[in-house]
DNA sequence: TTGATTGCAAATTGTTTGCACGCAA
DNA sequence: TTGCGTGCAAACAATTTGCAATCAA
């Protein structure tokens, strides 16, 4: 497995710029953000270092609903929220509960390990704009609480 | 938005191999199944038949850790578990609490609709031959808690 | 009859990889 | 000096989409 990173300028920055978000960007917003400082770094090597990072433990990959990977600078237990409306990730402030491990062993046969949980609703920006628009939004909406979205 | 849905071959031939199922197949398990009853369907109509089944609420769509999305025959709240060995993905008998919804309202700004929740460890059959193995499992498994991982 | 649905193939999107060169240790 | 890390471009995998033909209502 991997044995030391090496500190490049790319996976610094990488880290610094990460390390300034409390949001949970994509591999390519990083790399946009990156970028203005290194502006011959390439995307790959963005992809290369955020999976070297979290797989040290550095930072946080996410893989929860929705189709891409998005990246946290801060580990640890916690849940996130996602916002229906303009798709920003936010962490929530609930400690993750290990009972819940303890509770879902109980009823299954798997040993379990961890759980996350993921949030949907509406953050600050979108509740009122999206409730004046109407019709579509409210099935958007029924399309979230039955089934899941994008 | 979707009026109705017409009741074709292929969607039919769908839900009801999707409801054989107790497990959360793929697309493209699906179009594998469905195939051998429709063998000139495309997989291009699975993918669109999912999508629109799942929106009229008739299926699931689950969008949770992996890449691929898994499709489940039967709705309602109920939370998922995956194998970390083999990746097999199992419905949990714990009942969605609504309460958590409150909870975290609490402590955010947001307007929250929904949680979703999924528990990682290892099924029966892959709990003891990983365990065997050692080492890189372990590894595997560290991942699985700091991070996460495919 | 007619618009929803299909099969097919091509296009997109997000991510990974091979390779030769460059640079941290 | 070594072999990890990089930029670049090509390869991949999953999913979506345009289009003309087909079929359910």
């Amino acid at each position: 497995m991997t044995e030391h990173l090496r500190e490049t300028s790319q996976r610094r920055v990488i880290l610094e710029e990460l390390g300034k978000l409390t949001s949970h960007p994509t591999a390519n917003e990083i790399y946009e953000l990156v970028r203005k400082r290194l502006p011959r770094i390439s995307l790959g090597t963005v992809y290369r270092n955020l999976e070297l990072l979290s797989q040290s433990g550095l930072i946080q990959k996410l893989e929860m609903a929705g189709t891409q990977k998005r990246f946290d600078g801060t580990i640890g237990n916690h849940y996130h929220i996602r916002c229906i409306g303009c798709g920003r990730v936010d962490d929530l402030r609930l400690p993750a509960m290990k009972s819940i491990d303890e509770a879902a062993a109980d009823l299954s046969d798997y040993e379990i390990l961890w759980h996350k949980m993921e949030f949907g609703g509406f953050c600050p920006d979108c509740i009122t704009p999206r409730s004046k628009r109407g019709e579509i939004e409210i099935l958007d909406i029924k399309k979230n609480i039955i089934g899941r979205k994008d």
